[in-house]
DNA sequence: AGTAAAAGTCACCAAATAGTGACCACAAGA
DNA sequence: TCTTGTGGTCACTATTTGGTGACTTTTACT
């Protein structure tokens, strides 16, 4: 409790400093906080508010509501989560084969480390929410112009068979890397949180890309 | 418990029948109606008693409390969605090649059939619980038996590699029903719900599974 | 019929949770 | 310095939820 009166000190003042700003991202991260270590279910007016070391009342005041700062964190969250999988539009010449397994590789390895990814994943699947289905879009929208650029183009008539192989690798991706976390980590007999497991996990993906390339082309 | 002996009904008794049995089970309904139709946070006791039509202080007396009569029904449940991998292990000519191409299609009709199977399984990825943790390890011991006598033999000191294909197959027919349900149905551009979508997901599962055969043996 | 055990109901309490009005405190402009 | 806007706290209410003791009703058995 900051009750700190003397507020005259010409620097060493430790009273709270008030900035709204900040705050409203202290909440924000306490939203995440909670989302880690508790998941979505705990995501409770007070408890954020405890976790920001603020008061519940500023998150009426400042977001209109609990559901008003959720579906803030979430669209703030869809920035960050999106970047990783930029940097590697590079040459055409394999019609994206390489790029494909880097894609899938990596987002293997990020969801892996990134717990608080893999509970919002799990939020998106439990719950019906405007927001979510926002980023969704959005993600099926930037997923869009990479397959119309590298891989309709390069597989033709064959386009939607190789979206229909992409999109069971990566829901595997994600789902093996959820399922690792919360209720035992083996999977078909792989350790899913073992070096070993994810190292079998890596080259099966990378052998199913070769052979979507290799046969629908 | 089979308490029941021939009672006296006059007919007409209009009074509620008294049998514990019967009562348990609609409590252990109730929790399956309200997970499929509100997830399994909408798992209270008060909404449990009330769609079972009855008191719940008979939650405590007869079971406990609400944990163990989640915990009853998540083990019940276990025991029905596990029926339908048995009836093909028909011939090992071929390795289990067909029979593992029709467990997979199975399993995605079966799963993308069942939502309250897709609420068990959003419910076994949100939440640590012992029950959970059963289940699943029951599971993996049933798909053990599998793996070592078609394919661990089968493929020999490829084994490894065989299961994390599998392991990748099955987790994307998990994750690609469970995501259809709730906050959109389009995933790289296929629609999960359609069937043309469907259809092209079986293929891929077929496709893939002949790859891991044809390259892997 | 009479009775005891068990099925089932009801009223009630305690804790957790959401939400708000009244207030305090600090900074900047008048 | 005083006033005002606003960041921030606190106490309070209402609702939901979990849990239980006391009671009533039915059944099974003598």
């Amino acid at each position: 409790m900051p009750t700190s009166h003397l507020r005259m000190e010409n620097k060493t003042a430790k009273t709270r400093e008030r900035n709204k700003d900040k705050s409203k991202q202290e909440f924000l991260d306490a939203v995440g906080k909670i989302l880690t270590t508790k998941g979505y279910t705990s995501l409770k007016v007070n408890d954020i508010a405890n976790a920001a070391g603020l008061d519940k009342k500023l998150i009426y005041k400042y977001f209109g509501g609990t559901d008003q700062l959720l579906d803030e964190y979430i669209h703030a969250q869809n920035f960050w989560n999106n970047v990783e999988e930029e940097p590697l539009i590079a040459e055409d010449t394999d019609g994206g084969k390489t790029a494909a397994k880097q894609i899938l590789s990596n987002q293997f390895d990020f969801v892996g480390n990134n717990i608080e990814y893999q509970k919002i994943l799990i939020w998106q699947l439990a719950e019906e929410r405007a927001s979510h289905r926002k980023v969704i879009d959005e993600q099926e929208e930037k997923g869009e112009v990479l397959f119309t650029h590298m891989a309709d183009r390069y597989f033709g008539d064959k386009a939607a068979d190789f979206r229909a192989m992409m999109a069971l690798l990566v829901s595997g991706v994600y789902y093996l890397n959820i399922y690792a976390e919360t209720n035992g980590s083996v999977f078909c007999g792989i350790d899913i949180k073992s070096p070993g497991g994810r190292e079998k996990i890596k080259e099966a993906l990378n052998f199913f890309v070769d052979k979507a390339y290799e046969d629908l082309k």
